[in-house]
DNA sequence: GAAGCGTATCGTAAATCGACGATAAACAAT
DNA sequence: ATTGTTTATCGTCGATTTACGATACGCTTC
């Protein structure tokens, strides 16, 4: 109920049926879901919440992956608000953000 | 030669080997949440939940989207296990695998 | 058999993703 | 100011996703 932010662009609203909080709300899950939905990104998550902090050059050397690999991984996790980063002189520190993390929990639980 | 860093230190003792078993574990989750890294996918999914099992058919009209996107969509919740159908004459009725959606709550729970 | 209905698959096109190297940007230390 | 370190962004490529209409498949009934 707190969905405020309705849908309320495109012409074609064909069904009534589609109940409108809904779709917000899927579309929500879906966002954070995808955060999720790469093996890369899940390992990040997974690292971040072990140590409640990370530098970015920290997570590269854990990975196979290249820095800019990584670094676009990073991108959207932040995009989607499951991991904020802090500049902390020529590093960037990366920690989870809990409240993020807490409604892709309860969002789930509550499926 | 590119990322091969030369150990000089794992700093990091905190975290134990996160290589190979955190692997698999990070593709069974990953795997998991693309399935609900869609809208669509995620409307589908709390459809099934809110009725316990519904015809394919009754899935298409509350969606707009055509006949085969939803097919596709189905399909691939099938493939992730999240969704089982089974044939009932004409029809298939599909319902959630609840041993599949408790998985995921408890990989997501357990981040 | 044939017809009708419901669903899956095929073929295709546009958009997006994921990966990389190269390069730019921001900062600390010299 | 110059250099070195760390991270972000750019440009590009191939692979994958998403969407659709058209069509094939499966089942029931005639």
């Amino acid at each position: 109920m707190v969905r405020t932010k309705a849908a309320t662009q495109k012409c074609c609203t064909t069904s009534e049926k589609l109940s409108l909080p809904d779709v917000a709300w899927a579309e929500d899950l879906a966002k954070l879901a995808w955060a999720l939905a790469h093996p890369a990104r899940v390992r990040i998550v997974r690292l971040l919440l072990n140590r409640t902090s990370c530098m970015c050059g920290e997570i590269v050397e854990e990975m196979p992956l290249a820095q800019s690999t990584v670094s676009q991984h990073l991108k959207i996790l932040k995009e989607t608000g499951l991991v904020q980063g802090e500049i902390d002189g020529p590093r960037v520190c990366y920690c989870i953000n809990q409240n993020a993390m807490a409604k892709l929990k309860k969002l789930i639980a509550d499926l």
